[in-house]
DNA sequence: TTGTAATAGTGTTCAAATGACACTAATATA
DNA sequence: TATATTAGTGTCATTTGAACACTATTACAA
């Protein structure tokens, strides 16, 4: 087995796997020597980008069939002071866990961090969350991606809940349900969810629920 | 000096250089071993992304100080039937002349091509421009990148010109000149451009040159 | 010098989209 | 049966976007 020459970097991916959980946005970090970081690792020599940070994905954390976006390819020279490393980073979006259990696997060599108050992380993780938060963002506002968070059946309030996390801020209830409605990406199942304790809500799904489309 | 071993993949970048000529949208190309491909190569072991996609332009074009973007990566194993190469794509805006030569140098090394027309190039290079468009015709629409493909001193008959040729559609004049002044990004100059043959126009200048900014 | 060709420059009106806003309905539980 | 809790619904005012035609200024030719 080779090792790396003094001739190329080293090309890596790193993996943001966003989820939200509870009332926030989260991502999901795995155990390195040096800290907490993101979940990815060095790219076989014939394999895919794609497919690389696919699988890093499953082998350290669990998580399969997820949504995964390249987001950007960050090498300044020093960003590891060891060895020069370059990462093609992506993220993935985990859907809310609807029923049954949430941890995703692999007991304590991973953790769930909230993006608003991250732990330091090792090498510039930090800001590799930090651009893909703000692309994800981004992308609630002209695309359909925020359907990748959801379940396989959500209400009208829990997709309420996932823009306004990630926005940060507020959303008229009727004004919200009108746009999404109009843009004719989702329909309702005819089933309720019941929850205990008030009204139930009626469930939608995603038309397309791999896709994610440009809108208005 | 190293070559590359098996054990990792050649790390390139490729850079699409877009300038607007005559009355379309063209791209540098660089003549390469096996045909006309994008300008780009090897980055070195301890060099950043976009200084090498920076130094690689200017040896290879003579085009300096040009806005330049990251694209994407791409790393299909199969991009280069020779050998593992994952290219850090760019796209650069090159200002249209406005004075003097519009030749950036390098004599028959260098070629301008129509990306409408596109000849064949090599590898994937094809898709590289395609991607590369794409994303500035959406960056049209909310940035003021289009200010990057302008000389110093323009009018807004051309500032309205590029933004149709790169839209692919005509532009109400009223309109258009309504919204990019509203936007407060360009000032007037006070002088006229003189070409012969008709009314001068007004000139106008960036105010702030260098930035490119999300807008409305 | 006058006419012509060519491009620059300028507002209004209508339609559509957006944003603000408050009450009733259905359920579980006390 | 009363209460707490969340679901669900429409209108109006404002803003934004799109369509649309004529006058002004110059160079050059007749």
């Amino acid at each position: 087995m080779n090792l790396p020459t003094a001739s190329l970097p080293t090309l890596t991916t790193d993996i943001v796997p966003f989820a939200i959980r509870g009332e926030r946005l989260e991502v999901l970090l795995a155990r390195q020597a040096a800290g907490w970081g993101l979940p990815g690792g060095p790219i076989g020599v014939d394999e895919d980008l794609d497919a690389a940070a696919r699988r890093q994905l499953v082998e350290q954390t669990g998580l399969s069939d997820v949504y995964l976006e390249q987001l950007y390819t960050f090498g300044r020279p020093d960003r590891d002071p060891a060895r020069r490393m370059v990462a093609v980073a992506y993220f993935a979006l985990i859907p809310i866990a609807s029923g049954s259990t949430d941890a995703p696997a692999a007991g304590d060599a991973v953790r769930w961090a909230a993006v608003n108050e991250p732990p330091p992380l090792v090498l510039d993780h930090g800001e590799i969350v930090a651009v893909a938060r703000r692309r994800l963002a981004a992308k609630l506002l002209y695309s359909t991606i925020a359907l990748q968070l959801m379940p396989e059946r959500f209400t009208l309030s829990e997709l309420q809940a996932v823009h306004e996390i990630i926005l940060g801020e507020p959303l008229d209830k009727r004004n919200f349900r009108k746009r999404v409605l109009a843009l004719d990406r989702i329909e309702a199942t005819g089933e309720l969810a019941r929850h205990g304790g008030r009204r139930p809500a009626r469930l939608y799904r995603a038309l397309r629920p791999g896709q994610v489309e440009l809108i208005k």
